[in-house]
DNA sequence: AGTATACCCATTGACGCCCATATAATCCCA
DNA sequence: TGGGATTATATGGGCGTCAATGGGTATACT
């Protein structure tokens, strides 16, 4: 499975089109490449973006839960209705929902941030700060990338 | 399976008549697409709805508790006395009753809030706080949603 | 008859599909 | 290896289709 990594700068159209990196577009599954599933980052004032594949795992999960239990019925509310399927033009680009915009104050422009399994979309200005200060907390907690790194690729080798 | 995903705010009209939102209706199987099961939530001032597939699923897990038990009792009463099954016209309007209204103060507009197997019709206000807490929930349980989402992530990665 | 519901048709606006262009990246051959 | 040629990507805009909504009329039920 591709990875979404890297950053681009794309504007935001009239009509409310963006271009989702080519990069991006390509490391979506062949099953599903012309859709893309938006939401709420629960920790910034971003959005964030997967393949319908990485929801419909979530979804199955959610579904084993009893029937009538409270954590069914808060995952599903908190899951279900907050995601939005998008899907993706001919030419590679999907709509940004206006209420998503301004969750994340986004006008005219984004920038697209790779996350691995999935990705951000940020205001610009707001990404350029949220690296600042996520590398000067990195390096406050003096934690090395080692620590991080080989376990791993330790548990990618089983 | 589709699911019943994402959020819409639809308006009534003076025949009391609201659209299901096209990906709603997409949801329905095949077999059912004409026709939604209403009925007033257990937890909420809300409706909820579903396709007749599911009514019948549920009445499958009704039935294998104890049949003298106050449980079994309960659901049965609660749910199958109280569903209306309702037709979808060309259009993909139905009608929405007028106790129904009463019970979610529902007057003009409603919101549409998908729950994957099936989906919550509420006032739209109400729907914006209701969303608003369980966010908040959400957020503070982040240690049982890893439970469900990490896993995930494992097996993208084979 | 009177009320309620379904069907038909019309309107509006949003979205998807198509085509066009400019800039950037890549290729290919001399 | 340099430089033109080809392709890909990001972006702009026209237009047809579909979804949401409104309203008229026929049909059914009591």
């Amino acid at each position: 499975m591709e990875l979404f990594v890297s950053q681009f700068v794309n504007k935001i159209d009239k009509k409310g089109r963006v271009s989702l990196p080519s990069i991006f577009r390509n490391a979506l599954p062949q099953n599903s490449k012309n859709e893309i599933i938006l939401y709420k980052s629960l920790k910034h004032n971003s959005i964030e973006g997967c393949s319908s594949d990485r929801i419909k795992d979530i979804a199955d999960r959610i579904n084993k839960l009893d029937i009538f239990s409270e954590d069914q019925d808060d995952f599903a509310t908190s899951i279900f209705s907050e995601i939005i399927p998008t899907n993706i033009d001919k030419e590679g680009r999907f709509l940004l929902p206006d209420y998503l915009k301004e969750h994340s104050n986004i006008s005219s422009e984004v920038t697209f941030v790779g996350q691995g399994h999935y990705f951000q979309i940020w205001e610009p200005k707001a990404a350029i700060e949220r690296q600042k200060k996520s590398r000067a907390r990195l390096i406050k907690k003096k934690k090395s990338l080692s620590s991080i790194i080989l376990p791993i690729q330790r548990s990618n080798e089983k």
